[in-house]
DNA sequence: CTGCCTGCAAATCTTTTGCATCCCC
DNA sequence: GGGGATGCAAAAGATTTGCAGGCAG
């Protein structure tokens, strides 16, 4: 899975990820990764964030400001609700499909898309 | 064009933006404007931006860990570069269309879709 | 053993905010 | 004149980095 050396650090890491549909920021999987590895620091939960993103065994998102991390790698889009932030993960294939299928741009070599919907989420729709 | 008092700091800020396509960020435009208004500070330019966006008069863009600005607020898409971060705009409507038509979330009511495609541009990719 | 990874602390960078002053309407 | 906007400085967040010691392979 990962390159590199096995350490308890990012196994928690991961698992939490898998665990979750959240997409935590690096502070909440900092608090929850701490309870199991208390000794762990917030600079080493960002080393293995990035470490991972930039394998690709994870997605790393910038939104509201900050990065946030899903352990969903394969092809899907998101949500996320304009009034409480919170991100909804959608899977539809053909919506990233027909866009790559689509695009066509002079000068850019399009490797992969990323669609992102804003709008209002349920519990915020109703409040 | 934009509520509220008109001044020549943003008066500046919306000239610079509409003069290029280069989706700077906001350090980028201060340095800009500052060659014309001497006396503006970052944080006018910064309190000038959000409120822009705001109105959505222009777009406020996520990449790379910064915000970055665009004038051009029609339906449009994005393409960033992986290698030197440069973004150019893309036209093709039936894009976001698409996508805005497809999308079937529970517990979510989308009113607008961000596309944003990775890849390398012609400039890197010749290297 | 050797190098990668961690913990800790400090540094960076970007963006926001409090406050007094200024100036547009 | 009154309130929004600015300039300045400091604060606040988020993420990164240098360094010395620890542990996996």
């Amino acid at each position: 899975m990962a390159e590199g050396r096995t350490t308890v650090q990012m196994q928690k890491i991961m698992d939490y990820l898998e665990g979750t549909h959240a997409h935590p920021n690096a502070e909440t999987i900092y608090g929850a990764v701490k309870k199991e590895v208390p000794s762990i620091t917030l600079a080493t939960v960002y080393r293995n964030l990035n470490k991972l993103a930039g394998q690709g065994t994870i997605l790393k998102l910038e939104v509201n400001g900050e990065f946030r991390f899903d352990a969903e790698s394969g092809l899907h889009q998101h949500c996320v609700c304009r009034n409480c932030g919170d991100i909804f993960d959608v899977f539809q294939e053909e919506i990233s499909e027909y866009a790559m299928g689509k695009i066509k741009a002079k000068n850019f070599k399009p490797s992969s898309v990323t669609v992102i919907f804003y709008g209002t989420c349920r519990k915020c729709g109703k409040k």
